[in-house]
RNA sequence: GCGCCCGUAGCUCAACCGGACAGAGCAUCGGAUUUCUAAUCCGGCGGUUGCAGGUUCGAGUCCUGCCGGGCGCGCCA
């Protein structure tokens, strides 16, 4: 609808040659944009209030050339010139009845545009750590990314998901040595859990379940000997240190390896199961461990070594990430030899573009928006282009039980897992809630709320849509009746309602909405208008029976529904919520 | 101290590169169905868009300064 009111607009700036050196700067259909208020009509621009200046002229005295230029088209019924230089653009119920049309004949595909060739897009999102379940934070990532990747898809572009593994660094080795603590208690030995160690009731499962084929129960004196004391009494990063070292040292190198990369898998076999169970898919999981072990992270520290990016101080290597933007420079090999995290991003990225990717998107958490200028740094240093890095920030959830703010440690183990929460309020729910906020916004998720209030989300308002219109079509065949979707066609002329007239435009303005969230990745434009479109169907369902007498009225009014349906569906497609035919 | 994000109705939030009287839901008050699901609909109440300036024909939106909140500023991951 708006490339077509874009077309008119262009072509009656064509016919102005007056305009033309004034208008050749201006994007067209960056000033069209639908009214919201009917009395205006459907399209408003504001062309001639932006061209006035350059050209010389009032505002409203140049809209009226406009509208004269204006081409005559059977689409459009109207043109009023309001306000300060408004033109309002009244469209035909032609026009209207034409996106009818082409909703039931494109069906799942309306809405979508034709595939790009570029650029190809990966979405990272996720990536969080594999050292427990997700938690309610994760989950927003996940809804977020994955209906990003929807619209980005709808909008056509080329879009792989990919989840990023930190399987590396020392955080690994905590884990190991949680799993490995909790084997040795279920043997009997006893001594007190170090605070720092992973705390989850996950990690007696894990402990339970691995293959400790060759690892020998040793008691508490053997397991203590000489290790620092935990916190408070001590340091309890040294003491969990020391801890780690007993255990390679008890284990062996290679056994403590196997219990460490048993768990990392088994934890992360869990987080994909729970992604895909929210209906939550990547294409590829990457594991932080292989950029070493495939000689990555070396192979991108040579390319800067190259290029003269790094330098040595200090006994480390550093990174010269200021130049590029960074408020620093940044320690890539560290005094001891070992790289650093950073130097696996560089690495990570790197790659993303050596395997053709031309676009990359991070979704991340707002605690990480240092990092977004440092990955660029890299890119940059690199000869890629920095503005090829998108970073989305997430803002954390909050998590409220009886109006009490919960902690979100992982170590602790106390936390609400995304499982929980998809059990107590369902997918569809959660999915919806996820993306109801923009992303940079707060939120505040109460576990009593959604539970006790899970009738009042806003998704059952929308499913209740879609489910209404399956209950007409079950009604009007258990009267003996069928849908004559031709004479349906035909007799669109009959809608002569305004609620008829509400619902039409609001399906027109569909792929307007889809191609706007994924423009702006955000998802709640689409939330809000299929809330909307929603409540203009059901304004229509109380307003006016479907299933009457005349059949040209009757089957007029199903083709309008049944568009209906299938817009809501296409919508709810994107955001991962089911759309069912019965409540 | 420096940097990023946020501040809109009693509460939770919208507002499409700046556009027309700032919109929804919840809460509250009042109505609607002998008819296709009342998980619905219609209406009322509710606002100095944190504060003060500036740019503009026009500012919730852009700029500056304050106030308030969140997060980040490692040779951690």
């Amino acid at each position: 609808m708006k490339t077509l009111v874009t077309k008119l607009v262009q072509n009656a700036l064509a016919s102005l040659p007056e305009l033309a050196d004034a208008a050749a700067g201006l994007a067209v259909e960056t000033a069209i944009e639908r009214t919201r208020d009917p009395a205006h009509g459907d399209f408003a621009t504001n062309v001639a209030m932006r061209l006035a200046k350059s050209v010389g002229t009032n505002p409203r005295e140049l809209a009226a050339r406009i509208v004269a230029a204006f081409p005559a088209s059977p689409e459009v019924d109207k043109l009023d010139i309001a306000g300060p230089g408004f033109i309002n653009i009244y469209l035909s119920a032609a026009a209207l009845h034409a996106e009818i049309k082409a909703i039931l004949e494109q069906g799942n595909c309306y809405g979508r545009q034709p595939a790009k060739d570029s650029p190809r897009v990966l979405l990272e999102f996720v990536s969080a750590n594999p050292t427990g379940p997700l938690h309610v934070g994760h989950g927003r990532h996940g809804a977020y990314g994955a209906t990003v990747g929807n619209l980005l898809e709808a909008a056509g572009y080329d879009v792989d998901r990919e989840y990023y593994v930190n399987d590396a660094g020392r955080q690994m080795d905590i884990l190991g040595l949680s799993v490995w603590l909790r084997w040795l208690e279920a043997h009997g030995t006893q001594f007190d859990f170090p605070g720092a160690g992973y705390r989850g009731e996950y990690i007696r499962e894990i402990a339970a379940q691995i293959d400790t084929r060759g690892a020998a129960v040793v008691d508490r004196g053997a397991l203590l000997r000489d290790i620092p004391a935990d916190a408070p009494d001590g340091d309890k990063e040294a003491h969990i240190g020391a801890l780690i070292e007993r255990a390679k040292e008890l284990l062996g190198a290679q056994l403590f390896n196997h219990i460490r990369q048993q768990s990392l898998e088994s934890i992360r076999q869990d987080i994909e199961q729970d992604l895909a169970e929210f209906g939550v898919i990547f294409d590829r999981w990457y594991s932080e461990q292989s950029l070493e072990t495939t000689g990555r992270i070396d192979a991108a520290l040579a390319v800067l070594r190259d290029r003269d990016m790094l330098y040595e101080k200090d006994g480390a290597t550093w990174f010269r990430a200021e130049q590029f933007g960074d408020e620093k420079d940044r320690v890539v090999v560290r005094e001891n030899g070992v790289k650093t995290y950073f130097a696996s991003d560089i690495a990570y990225h790197f790659d993303k573009r050596e395997r053709g990717y031309d676009y990359l998107i991070d979704i991340l958490g707002s605690d990480h928006h240092g990092y977004a200028p440092r990955v660029r740094a890299g890119l940059a240093a690199m000869g890629y282009d920095a503005s090829s890095l998108e970073v989305k920030l997430m803002q954390f959830v909050a998590l409220y039980r009886n109006g009490e703010k919960l902690s979100m440690s992982t170590r602790s183990g106390e936390f609400v897992t995304l499982r929980a929460l998809r059990e107590e309020v369902g997918n569809d729910a959660a999915r919806l809630f996820y993306v109801m906020r923009s992303n940079d916004q707060h939120l505040d998720f109460d576990l009593e709320l959604a539970k006790s209030r899970s009738n009042d989300n806003p998704v059952y308002y929308i499913q209740y849509a879609f489910a209404r219109i399956a209950s007409v079509f079950r009604q009007l065949a258990e009267k003996g009746l069928s849908h004559d979707d031709s004479r349906g066609r035909d007799n669109l002329d009959l809608l002569r309602e305004s609620q008829e007239k509400a619902l039409c435009s609001a399906l027109g303005r569909y792929p307007e909405v889809v191609l706007l969230a994924a423009n702006n990745r955000a998802p709640q434009h689409l939330v809000h208008y299929l809330r909307e479109l929603a409540n203009d169907f059901h304004s229509y369902y109380n307003a006016h029976a479907f299933i009457v007498d005349d059949p040209a009225l009757r089957d007029a009014r199903l083709t309008l529904i049944s568009a209906t349906r299938v817009v809501i569906g296409n919508g709810l497609g994107i955001l991962g919520v089911s759309a069912p035919e019965k409540m």
